[in-house]
DNA sequence: ACCCGTAACCTAATCGATTAGGTTCGAGGA
DNA sequence: TCCTCGAACCTAATCGATTAGGTTACGGGT
């Protein structure tokens, strides 16, 4: 049995109002007595319970996480979870995860909640819509698909200029055959870095090469797919490999295919990890910084909850530097 | 202001009771009445609070997870963690993810939660003990480090064998010199991994070969630190690293020192994700099944929630199988 | 006609914290 | 002496859902 307000109250000889006061700091009780009651509670071990708080307050003092319910080879979502979740505790509140809605695309079952923060929302994932149509405070990590409906805060990364960083770069080491890989075309992040390369192929005069592959398919199968992709004549000679995991497998392939990274092929990856540092060659990469990404949306969203939603999406921007590294 | 009980009674022309009653199909409405009721709160969209519903049951129906906070490579924890969040949902039950209380080692600030789930729990995270010295169930996936307290409930994977399979393997693969790789020993899973090791060996009359390094030392440190370990004339001859991203480092590093992994080096990983079955080549790994392990620990804590605490931790074991593959 | 049992509702208390709106008491001013 | 004012407390309502414990009213039995 906890100790409540009460508990604290009687062993001081004072009332709950009193109590209460006290220990929150207001004006109204003399020092001598808030004095004698903090220690009373502290030696109580009194820990205010959050749900008396939260229906007295209207506020539950939780935000809600929601992201896609991929396979995830890498640790984005963990670093971003990490951050969202530091964030959230330096302001007293608390992340709660929320479970997919993807096909019933109903927050029944939901928590109660003073807000959401949406991660990577995918086109086609009903949960999306839903969460945006509620009449609470959002905040989306890159833009929610189109009819989705609006966010009251948005956090981007600026992945044209990345995007572009990584394929000049090739350039200035030489590629006159630059392609992109893409695992999946429902992220907006996905969308973006296609539309950019597209885009900087035709200031460049260069014929697009966009190959879209699954990131469940065998290495065979991909090696079949992409062989001619990376003909050692007239082929892809750089490739920014966008998407969880699929750099260090492109990596491979090309080895069996006989190219050496970062020499015959240039090779980097849309998302950095450890492993890029790591990998032998280490593999250029776009830091995201998932950790920064998710203290952002955090604080974003904090500013937002108590206030009116705002005519148009509170925009803030989370650098996502290129690190050069040997592979492209 | 979101629809309360209060509302649909008023609206049905009832006492707050009797919705209740009737909304929660409990005895003691009419059909009719109960009927109308479910109609008129399905009409208004009625949604009970779970902060008035907490209050009142002394249950907040959130579960906190406790994780290191550790640097992640791959996709483990968001396995787990998305594991955990689905079986919970289930039970109507919410996932928060809880900061770490590394260094205070206090619950403070922790929102009310029925129970904790501990993945993971690292000697010297003080806010293990913190969390397994409260009076509320906690599930450890792991068993937490000596003098941290005891669990109620524990879900295991069985080290022991997962790692006798990996070296037998090894050994029927005619490796003469195994050896483990660690990035740390702080948690019970790598202290499993190297006492299994160590007894294997003794059985097979081998001397243990265990290196020590870090996850976050350069590939050229790497790379000098290991030279000699890997050295062709009575180096080692097959490694399983453990630990996370460790494996594919070691790959690279074995491929710089012109070894062939899966033919003059054999290598495993202690941690099976996407990229050890699309990595060339595809590294032979044990599968610690992370979302269903996650789900497991959901379950037993959602048994545990409401019962006394039992004498001895409930026990749990989630299958760990070998996933043989070119690499080792 | 009278009594009893029970289905179907309702009233009011409860959970824990907060806060609007008193009440008390003593100091200071006229 | 009497009045005013404010500091320091207290009482009680409130948030939303649940539930123990009434209160009707009606049907069946004698």
């Amino acid at each position: 049995m906890p100790v409540t307000l009460a508990d604290v109250a009687r062993a001081a000889g004072v009332s709950t109002a009193t109590a209460s006061v006290a220990l929150n700091g207001k004006a109204g009780v003399s020092d001598e007595v808030r004095r004698r009651i903090r220690e009373i509670a502290e030696r109580m071990d009194y820990r205010p319970s959050s749900v008396g708080r939260a229906l007295r307050r209207a506020r539950t003092g939780m935000v809600g996480l929601y992201m896609p319910n991929t396979a995830s080879t890498f640790g984005y979502y963990t670093e971003t979870t990490r951050g969202v979740a530091e964030a959230l505790h330096r302001h007293d509140l608390s992340l709660v995860i929320l479970p997919s809605s993807h096909e019933t695309g109903s927050t029944e079952g939901f928590p109660d909640v003073d807000g959401y923060i949406l991660i990577e929302p995918h086109a086609h994932d009903r949960g999306v819509p839903a969460i945006l149509h509620q009449a609470l405070p959002v905040v989306s990590g890159d833009t929610p698909p189109r009819g989705a409906g609006s966010p009251w805060g948005l956090v981007e990364s600026p992945n044209d200029a990345s995007t572009r960083a990584v394929f000049d770069r090739f350039r200035a080491r030489g590629a006159r055959r630059p392609g992109l890989i893409l695992i999946e075309r429902i992220s907006t992040w996905s969308l973006d870095l296609e539309r950019s390369y597209r885009t900087w192929c035709g200031e460049q005069g260069l014929q697009p090469r966009v190959a879209l592959t699954s990131a469940r398919s065998s290495n065979s199968k991909l090696l079949s797919d992409l062989a001619e992709w990376f003909d050692p004549d007239g082929g892809t000679d750089a490739v920014l490999a966008g998407g969880d995991g699929i750099a260090v497998r492109i990596a491979g392939l090309l080895r069996s295919l006989g190219h050496v990274v970062g020499d015959s092929v240039l090779l980097a990856s849309g998302v950095d990890s450890p492993l890029m540092e790591f990998h032998t060659p280490r593999i250029t990469a776009v830091d995201l910084q998932p950790r920064h990404f998710g203290t952002v949306c955090a604080d974003l969203l904090v500013e937002l909850i108590g206030t009116e939603r705002p005519a148009e999406p509170v925009r803030r921007l989370v650098s996502a530097p290129l690190i050069a590294r040997e592979s492209g």
